[in-house]
DNA sequence: AAGCTCTGCTTTTTT
DNA sequence: AGCAGAGCTT
């Protein structure tokens, strides 16, 4: 692999701790992986070297690129994200960290949970934030390492009675949690900082774990992340490597301008930049720079393309949402025709429901594809019924997994279940718990020999699924009328469970990496065409980009509208997503909506988007784009230009 | 207490 | 399109 200068002093820095400010596509990856060979070769043992990333995605990619540069003693260096990384010493030593055994939960449980909880307090009030809301509001104080209330006062504009409401809703929460030993996804990073920063043991033990620590997208580091880094380094030396302009993770807690205070944090640190841009022609660079250009903040970035000029962006304006979804799909498929494979393009979408009719025109012509970040296969609600019986037998304290599961058989509702359930918290062990709900339930056995079917195969997680699953059949079958597309889901299930060792590893690996079925289903598959939201895009690239949506009321989105800093991180989304591209750049979007849902919130602009709506492109310099007026709109009654000229 | 039907509301982004 | 809640029947 060829570095280039700034590329090499970055990989080599012989000095302590380091913020590399890479723009996008000046081979930030390679330079982590580099950075990685380079210790390898001065004689760091590969052990002590840890790879921080955010993303499942980021790390597989990471260890992918540094596999082919070292070999399989890639496998050595700890790669993974944060929550990983974690995880597995709250695994490895729950006395130390004082945790015990420990059943992760997705949002979906905790969703659930924070329903009772709030039920539990509030009663009905709808006027009362939702569960979702709150869920947000414990989340990101959380990671913001700072009090509810504290955060509700100052963010929100709830008066100091919904605030005490707020923080007693969250209080139940958290003790209703604990008595099933769940542990959300913020409880895994707030756990090991706390022992991090709370037991001196912990801490030299962590500490002396490790010679250096790199970390990838360190714009994206909350305050609690960032108590983590800081409490394991020192002796370990920080490689930290980010880029404010990409920065879109504020609704988790990261604030761009951390990157900034590095050098304060972290005494006799030093910055180095990259700027060189190696992915994308000039043209989609010069519309990138001028986007952010536009921005109050001064992000003063201008890339610079190593590789010379290329075609201009593309605006392609269509009626509705159904005609873009043509679009797009008839354009790929005329690359296709034209023997360009699947794997060169990628399909841009700023949230997952915005591409529902883009997934549906693929479908719709044979066009294969994968969707990164759209509905996960784990939470559909078939799928999660039938893991509701896995989840029971792994852990009886499963509160959640156990309403699930009872409520599936007839004549069972939330109260019978309730009731049964406070009687079997009690019991000593699954087995006893299965004899007691044969002999609860005499006229539903399957409810019972479900259990025990799938104990008899419990060390075999494929088998257990197919146990279940013929268990379970008929009364899904009642349950869903369109249950023969939805069985093949669990097919699915038991193919991707034979990878696993065993079943608590199986659930686990899922809750914390969500798969989409598109996905699972398509493993085998290497020409694919990428689907995938712009969060789940950044570190990725593609030679040929259809970004769509873009248009009024989603960039910035409505939602973000009022609020500058909720803009500009808008604005940043956008950037992210236009810097994909390596050789051309579509940007698609409609000025109506046709008939589809619209919040009242943002009904104001379904008219068109000329208004007062605010829109990043909409005085876009017109030298900067091409405009699919060129293209397609030749009007059907309009003269035959002959080809004779 | 369970189960059915009807109505109204919803959709940002991730671990 | 799918889900939650209300209100009704079994």
């Amino acid at each position: 692999m060829e570095l280039n200068a700034e590329q090499k002093r970055a990989a080599e820095f012989a000095g302590d701790d380091v913020l590399v400010l890479a723009g996008a596509g000046t081979g930030k990856t390679s330079t982590i992986v580099a950075r990685v060979v380079h210790l390898t070769k001065i004689g760091v043992d590969p052990r002590r070297i840890l790879l921080l990333t955010f993303t499942r995605r980021a790390a597989r990619e990471m260890r992918h690129r540094l596999t082919q540069q070292i070999g399989s003693s890639a496998k050595t260096v700890p790669t993974g994200t944060f929550h990983n990384f974690c995880l597995q010493y709250l695994r490895r030593w729950p006395d130390l960290f004082e945790c015990g055994s420990l059943t992760i939960i997705d949002r979906d449980d905790q969703l659930q949970l924070m329903k009772l909880a709030r039920a539990n307090v509030v009663g009905k009030d709808a006027a009362f934030p939702k569960s979702a809301e709150l869920a947000n509001y414990y989340s990101y104080a959380r990671n913001t390492n700072r009090p509810v209330a504290e955060y509700l006062a100052e963010f929100t504009d709830h008066d100091e009675d919904a605030i005490k409401r707020i923080s007693s809703v969250l209080q139940d929460y958290t003790k209703r949690k604990h008595e099933c030993r769940y542990f959300d996804y913020d409880d895994i990073l707030h756990l090991f900082a706390r022992q991090l920063h709370r037991s001196r043991i912990v801490r030299e033990k962590m500490q002396s774990r490790y010679d250096h620590i790199l970390v990838d997208e360190m714009q994206d580091t909350n305050p609690l992340q960032w108590l983590i880094l800081d409490g394991m380094r020192d002796p370990a030396k920080l490689f930290c490597v980010g880029d404010d302009a990409q920065s879109i993770y504020a609704f988790r807690g990261a604030d761009f301008r951390n990157v900034h205070s590095f050098t304060e944090r972290v005494a006799g640190a030093q910055v180095l930049k990259l700027e060189q841009n190696y992915r994308s022609t000039q043209e989609i660079l010069d519309l990138s720079n001028w986007l952010l250009d536009q921005s109050s903040l001064g992000y003063d970035k201008h890339l610079r393309a190593a590789r010379g000029p290329g075609i201009k962006p593309v605006l392609v304006e269509l009626d509705g949402d159904f005609e873009e979804a043509d679009w797009v799909a008839s354009d790929l498929m005329q690359r296709h025709e034209d023997g360009d494979p699947w794997r060169d393009h990628m399909i841009l979408t700023r949230s997952a429901w915005a591409a529902r009719s883009v997934e549906a025109a693929l479908i719709e012509n044979d066009i294969p594809y994968r969707f990164i970040g759209g509905t996960q296969l784990l939470q559909s609600a078939h799928v999660k019924d039938l893991l509701s019986l896995l989840r029971v037998i792994d852990n009886p304290a499963d509160q959640l997994a156990w309403m699930r599961y009872l409520t599936l058989w007839p004549r069972i509702g939330e109260k019978t279940a309730a009731t049964t359930i406070g009687k079997l918290l009690t019991m000593p062990n699954i087995k006893a718990i299965s004899e007691f709900l044969a002999d609860q339930y005499k006229t539903n056995p399957r409810l019972a020999e479900s259990i025990t079917e799938c104990l008899t195969c419990w060390d075999r997680p494929s088998d257990v699924i197919g146990a279940a699953t013929d268990k379970m059949t008929p009364l899904l079958e009642k349950k869903y009328d369109d249950w023969d597309r939805r069985s093949k889901d669990l097919k699915l299930l038991q193919r991707l469970a034979a990878k696993h060792q065993s079943v608590g590893e199986f659930l686990e690996t899922y809750t914390l990496d969500p798969i989409t079925e598109s996905e699972a289903s398509n493993e085998d598959v290497d020409d694919l065409v990428t689907l995938i939201t712009v969060h789940s895009a950044k570190g990725t690239e593609a030679p040929v980009c259809y970004l769509i949506g873009v248009q009024p009321g989603n960039y910035p989105h409505v939602r973000s509208i009022g609020d500058d800093d909720k803009e500009e991180e808008e604005r940043r989304v956008l950037y992210v997503a236009m810097t994909r591209a390596q050789n051309e750049l579509f940007l698609t979007g409609t000025l109506r909506s046709h008939g589809a849902y619209v919040p009242h919130h943002n009904r104001f602009y379904q008219s068109g988007g000329s208004s007062s709506q605010p829109y990043f492109l909409s005085d876009v310099p017109p030298e900067l784009v091409q405009s699919d007026l060129d293209i397609d709109t030749d009007p059907f009654d309009a003269p035959i230009t002959s080809f004779r000229g």
